[in-house]
DNA sequence: TGGTATAACTGGCTTAAGCCAGATCTGGCT
DNA sequence: AGCCAGATCTGGCTTAAGCCAGTTATACCA
């Protein structure tokens, strides 16, 4: 540690005395870098190096750096030097983006106007449209048949400066989707996605978005390129019209690292 | 991450051959965890068998058991045997859980009817109550000073059948506790905290909710007993009254692997 | 039967030596 | 100035041997 050490420790952390040498050595890493010894940005000075500061084997040193990783707080591209992690801003996605209101003035999506906001380029991508039989998670929420139904799944990916930030997987009906733009087409054209369901006699009236996180699965680390330390955020998204009826469901999984979600929310009575 | 073609190869993965030992051997554990040969809540072999069953040294079988360990499919207590993880039923705390009419009705906090809803017994601890100056991020959210004003920080422990599940810190201008059991006590009496905000004068008409999401700290993990490769959710929490003036900024913590959130929204136009 | 001492086993963790591929630097060349 | 080849450095990853502390099973005893 640093010039915190002595006997009154201010967190409420282990007798240093009996630690086993490498989360010794990631305390005091991290120490160092809450106290911005090493800021963030920075350089870790070596593997080879730190291991003798700290008078250790370099694998010891290198466990120690990954347990640092795996809190987040250090970032280790491939066979690069570490390099302390900087708190990115978040990007903040809030129910306003479903408001028909703000739709209907800007004609742009909320994800764009929210990466713009931050001077970076959106960019979405819809790699596949499919007509598939529906997860039961989805059917359940849409209330149809997973074994009879039918839904369109759209699936995009959403970049800001061509870094992935998240995908989202829209499942729609079949008889909502079917014989429009929906079923067929990437681009959605005015209004976005759901300009297209209120043509189709659906305004979006309410919505349920539940949310969990997770730590991401090796396909998604790669897709999304989310590095180590670093968990994702689940949305499922459940879109309702002025029936009461759900006409959409999207599931998002978003970085949690760049993402965040912003709901005002009013309190009916 | 989906179109997946070639001949057999069913997770659009890397070329085996060349995956060094450990992520292979960790690719073919989380294969088999996912196709259940190794069923949820079951052992896996000692490390030493594994070893040999897949022809690494035991250090190696050891890292990949850290890598699913890592992606929050293993649990491995101490130096117990490493358990596949159950998927754990989420307690899910919406907005509703601040409807007034509920509370008036039932009388009883949101978080104890959900847990109750799992047929286990919650408890909250209310460990500490302090004046003191508010951190920037409440300072800010509550429209006071960082420097001049202060705030009533109250502690919540929230458990489930004396498992630790989320943290809750309460913020309240002091002009507001002052003087009440707010300030005081840490039973809130009928109604709950929210009955005593009413009390003085402040009814919640609406919420802010900020999401996001990370790995947990040491002390986090600790005080949480969060399990290797679960995140936590955080939300900040800020109520706002019948005059548009925020009143209380509360700032959840929560294990990913037992917390959702639930949001039913109503859009407005 | 119930309890407990003990033995066998398990994962945690370290060291040391070493190979490799990617990153980065350096100095020389055009 | 710009480029580039090669040397050097870095982390990734493995093996092997070994100590330790906590877990678990066994066998024995009251």
């Amino acid at each position: 540690m640093t010039e915190h050490s002595h006997d009154a420790e201010e967190t409420g952390r282990e007798p240093a005395e009996k630690l086993p040498p490498r989360r010794r050595m990631a305390n005091e890493l991290r120490d160092d870098i809450n106290n911005e010894v090493y800021r963030p940005g920075e350089l870790l000075p070596s593997q080879r190096v730190l291991a003798d500061r700290y008078g250790v084997a370099r694998n010891t040193a290198g466990e120690a750096i990954k347990i640092l990783e795996s809190e987040g707080l250090i970032d280790s591209r491939d066979r690069a030097r570490p390099r302390v992690r900087e708190r990115r801003r978040l990007l903040r996605l809030g129910a306003e983006r479903y408001s028909n209101r703000l739709r209907e003035e800007t004609g742009k999506s909320p994800f764009r106007s929210e990466v713009e906001k931050q001077g970076k380029t959106p960019r979405v991508d819809c790699p596949s449209i499919e007509k598939i039989r529906p997860p039961g998670y989805v059917a359940e929420r849409l209330g149809i048949s997973a074994d009879e139904a039918f839904v369109v799944r759209r699936e995009n990916w959403y970049f800001a400066d061509e870094e992935p930030v998240q995908i989202g997987i829209t499942y729609i009906p079949w008889e909502i989707a079917e014989g429009t733009v929906l079923a067929t087409s990437a681009n959605m054209g005015k209004g976005s996605l759901y300009g297209r369901f209120e043509d189709q006699g659906h305004r979006i009236t309410s919505i349920r978005e539940e949310i969990s996180s997770r730590m991401p699965t090796p396909e998604e680390t790669e897709g999304l390129k989310v590095p180590a330390g670093v968990p994702v955020i689940d949305v499922v998204h459940t879109g309702i019209d002025q029936d009461e009826q759900p006409f959409e469901v999207t599931h998002f999984t978003m970085r949690a690292d760049i993402n965040g979600l912003d709901y005002r929310i009013r309190i009916e009575d």
